[in-house]
RNA sequence: GGGCGGAUAGCUCAGUUGGAAGAGCGCGGCCCUUACAAGGCCGAGGUCACAGGUUCGAUCCCUGUUCCGCCCA
């Protein structure tokens, strides 16, 4: 077993966290010491992540740096809260970004893929990702996230393969994959088909040219297909152009005429440009449809590399673009133009290399999602699946009620190959899980189909592939459905969809019981990070620059639901801060820890302030706990920031320096010691999932149980550490402490000098102060006289704290500051009275609201009115002493 | 065209059984008080986009309008 890192006496400590000298040093240890690893024999409830696989290729950016925060916050919460956890990592083979890496590497060396063949080129592309591949799973180390390593996974690991396989026979048998003749898209860079939702829209300019076609004029913004025309449709209703429907005509073109046939169909927008639409069916989704609708012949004119084909006559060989002005020039010559209007409209481009896709016509496999589908839509309505936030619902009902085939084949290499093939003697095709050697039926050679599949369909399965399926493991009887998925809201379609109708399929289980769906991460003016405007700063150098912890709480602080993040350096800067104030409170701690032995403390009763610090803890767990419950990263991170540095720092740090100080006995001394150790203690490892590193280096310094905080216990929130009365006094003290700072503030008296005060308590809060005398003195800066009988001296100035009356003694009272002190306040307790006289003298509103909402109002008419009476005799009091 | 989300302090954003509006940053003032100036204390700053409705009571629920995003066709 490794030894802990040593670590420096406390009085060594820098003044400044410096997370550079802390956060290199606890991973290691922690993942040598197999704490991030799961077994599914283990102890506990299970709870258990599978990562979103990035892609293979990948370098993280802020979405990785945020999905992966959140996953671990949630991990580590649940580790430490007693779960048999597993948080399983790995990548994807993201066989496009794979390939266009290739492509660039070969043409580099002037070689190309085909050139290469099929195999040489999948070794290299193994060495590829053996060697630099999954860069990524390193820098999430640098990110903290406690994945068990031991368990990573590449969707083309042969488990997965096998699973791959498994799946796409089972459902090849059911029918539900298919071969089929269709409109597809098709990407001319990446040389491959693409499925519908790997098809983005983008806004581009165009022409869209008015054409003289025969007896009619159209528009289109493709006239380069009108090489491929076969039809011309018009709207069935439309009276127009009814007397032409039925009929072929033969529209003189730049190549001689195009044979036509007019069609009536319900797809044409009679009001949209002539009315009147040329059918391509080889080159348009909506043609195709039409065009199979009523038997149009299909002329490919455009071929798989983006250029004209011989169909296109003595335009073929051109770039399709190039072909399109060449057309247009042509067609001026001819006078077949009648007008050309700019057009802005959205044309389909492939997700990964933004080419403008091609429609073609070709024979693909596809997957039959709709029953999939129904039983996906059923689990969510069913709540067997949880999305949150809820809103994401409706988009994913909406999507998955209108799902179309999934086409699932690819023309790339790098992918599971379709476990298909095809016996050219007979012509039948043979699915199987074992390679074949002849075909079954006529026992002629046989001939792998050579497409693999959509990355897709691998991540898919990832939820019970990485488990062992199709094998029975132990880690799929423990872990699988997993608990939850975290996950950006932009995949939905891509990853969360198909894993949801995967899952229920084949497992006939939910892949996971909710789904998180997180912001977006955007940059300070709101712009989406992208490479391509620049405007990324890159994660890991921010992590360098404010430490990890830092960076990872900043993320959860901003994780609030259903909106996107904006992140800005100054935000991180503050809770760099943060980590700073844990680190200073950590060593006032430390370095006042002589002679520590919570077995005497024991034996000294608690201070009003170590009641009330226990109990506010107590509070803020259960506020964590919540938050974290519920997805609210940013409630749950905000909890523990406001508690740590606003209660515990600010307050019950400066009342402890009062007893370590000067300590009336050992025992107090020894109290404060022990309450100071176990409230900073338990709050780091309440803070640990958002910080792991600080949180592990202070805790290993304080006094504690256990080797590692990242296995020791998350804080339970005990109700019996919950103390009502003791907040209440707490802040009627703190409520005097800050009207004396606030008189010194508004009449300009410096810090340093001490001044006297007097205390007239009402009735219930004397013994109060009595007691807390010496902490208000040392708080406040005063020195306090607590008398229910004392009169207000000439030099002084007023606060009214509830029913109590302070004096603060000022060597020559500015007699105009204290007026306007006092009469802000009349005016203050004027409008509140207001208020609440003109709600309470609403009958309806006694009658009908609540009785605990009347006796609030009742309660604090009176507590007004109480101060009000008071500011106003002391206004009176001030007039006539300077008279 | 359809769907979803947003509009709250100067900026970025929180805010669910509807009951006197919160944070961080920024701003102003005072402080190098032996954990921290990456800090402490105090303070200023809001017609909760607009118009209706429901309700004793609306930032919150409903309807409409305007302006911004995002997704889908």
């Amino acid at each position: 077993m490794s030894t802990p890192p040593t670590s420096p006496p406390p009085t060594q400590i820098s003044d400044r966290y410096d997370p550079s000298a802390v956060e290199g040093r606890w991973y290691p240890l922690w993942e040598s010491r197999g704490y991030f690893r799961a077994d599914p024999d283990a102890r506990g409830k299970p709870f258990s992540i599978v990562i979103p696989p990035p892609n293979v290729t990948g370098s993280l950016h802020w979405g990785h740096a945020l999905n992966n925060t959140l996953q671990d916050v949630l991990v580590r919460m649940k580790r430490m809260d007693g779960f048999n956890t597993l948080w399983v990592p790995g990548t994807d083979h993201a066989s496009i970004a794979v390939h266009v890496l290739l492509e660039r590497q070969l043409a580099a060396e002037g070689k190309t893929k085909e050139g290469l063949g099929r195999e040489a080129y999948l070794e290299r592309a193994w060495k590829w990702k053996e060697e630099s591949g999954g860069a990524i799973v390193r820098q999430l180390k640098r990110l903290g996230a406690s994945c068990d390593w031991t368990r990573e996974r590449f969707t083309m690991d042969p488990g997965l393969s096998r699973a791959v396989r498994e799946v796409f026979v089972r459902l090849w048998d059911e029918g539900l994959i298919y071969r089929d003749d269709y409109i597809v898209n098709w990407c001319p860079s990446c040389q491959t088909v693409l499925s519908d939702i790997e098809v983005e829209r983008e806004e581009r300019d165009a022409e869209f040219v008015y054409i003289k076609y025969g007896p009619v004029t159209l528009g289109t913004v493709r006239p380069e297909t009108k090489l491929g025309d076969t039809g011309l449709a018009v709207h069935p209703k439309d009276k127009r152009y009814k007397h032409l429907v039925g009929q072929t005509l033969e529209v003189p073109s730049v190549d001689g005429t195009v044979s036509v046939r007019v069609v009536a169909d319900e797809a044409v927008d009679p009001d949209f440009g002539t009315g009147v639409i040329k059918v391509t069916p080889g080159h348009d989704p909506v043609d195709f449809e039409i065009g199979r609708r009523h038997n149009l012949p299909i002329r490919t004119v455009i071929g798989f590399d983006g250029k004209m084909t011989a169909e296109a006559g003595r335009y073929a060989g051109l770039d399709r673009f190039e072909c399109r002005k060449r057309i247009v020039e042509d067609m001026k010559a001819l006078g077949l133009i009648e007008r050309i209007e700019p057009y802005r409209h959205a044309v389909g481009v492939c997700y990964r290399s933004k080419t403008v896709v091609e429609p073609l016509v070709s024979k693909q496999w596809y997957v039959n999602v709709k029953p999939l589908a129904e039983a996906a839509i059923k689990a969510v309505r069913e709540g067997r699946i949880k999305l949150v936030p809820r809103s994401a619902t409706k988009t994913y009902d909406h999507w998955m009620e209108n799902i179309k085939p999934w086409c699932i084949s690819r023309q790339l290499w790098w992918g599971h190959r379709i476990p298909a093939w095809h016996c050219d003697r007979d012509g039948s095709v043979h699915v199987s899980r074992e390679d074949p050697t002849a075909c079954p039926q006529c026992g002629g050679p046989l001939r792998q189909d050579p497409d693999t599949l959509d990355t897709w369909f691998s991540s898919g399965l990832w939820p019970f592939s990485t488990l062992g399926w199709p094998d029975d493991t132990p880690e799929l009887r423990t872990y699988y459905p997993t608990s939850v998925l975290i996950t950006a809201p932009d995949i939905i379609f891509f990853w969360v969809a198909r894993m949801a109708m995967f899952g229920i399929h084949v497992m006939k289980e939910v892949p996971f019981r909710d789904v998180y769906l997180h912001a977006i991460v955007r940059d300070a003016e709101g712009q989406k990070m992208s490479k391509s405007k620049g405007n990324v700063a890159d994660p890991l150098e921010v992590m360098g620059k404010f430490g990890t912890d830092a960076f990872r709480f900043t993320l959860a602080a901003l994780a609030a639901q259903g909106r996107d993040i904006r992140i800005s350096e100054e935000r991180i800067e503050g809770y760099r801060n943060f980590a700073n104030k844990i680190w200073n409170a950590s060593r006032l701690v430390l370095s006042n820890l002589d002679g520590y032995d919570p077995a005497a403390a024991k034996k000294t009763a608690p201070a009003l302030a170590d009641v009330w610090i226990e109990s506010r803890l107590a509070a803020t767990i259960a506020e964590v706990r919540t938050g974290l419950r519920r997805y609210k990263f940013n409630e749950a991170a905000s909890a523990v920031y406001q508690f740590l540095w606003h209660e515990f720092c600010d307050w019950y740090l400066e009342i402890a320096k009062l007893s370590l100080y000067r300590a009336e006995s050992p025992g107090q001394r020894a109290r404060t010691q022990a309450t100071l150790v176990s409230v900073l203690e338990a709050t780091l490892r309440l803070l640990h999932p958002f910080m792991p590193f600080i949180t592990e280096e202070v805790w290993q310094r304080l006094p504690h149980k256990g080797e590692s905080i990242m296995i020791a216990p998350f804080p339970k929130a005990a109700r019996k550490q919950r103390n009502a009365d003791a907040e209440r006094q707490m802040s009627a003290v703190m409520d005097l402490v800050t009207a004396v700072r606030n008189i010194r503030g508004e009449m300009r008296i410096t810090p340093a000098q001490t001044l006297a005060a007097t205390v007239r308590p009402s009735a219930d809060a004397k013994d109060l102060y009595a007691a807390a005398s010496a902490l208000i003195e040392t708080l406040a800066r005063v020195q306090l006289t607590v008398d229910p009988r004392a009169a207000r001296s000439k030099n002084s100035a007023l606060a009214v704290i509830g029913g109590s009356e302070l004096y603060v003694e000022l060597t020559g009272v500015d007699v105009a500051a204290e007026r306007q002190r006092i009469e802000k306040e009349i005016r203050r307790t004027t409008d509140a009275i207001g208020f609440s006289k003109a709600k309470l003298a609403k009958p309806e509103f006694v009658e009908r609201a609540p009785g605990d909402v009347v006796a609030r109002e009742r309660e604090r008419l009176a507590e007004n009115e109480g101060l009000h009476a008071k500011l106003v005799a002391s206004l009176a009091w001030i007039d006539d002493g300077s008279r």
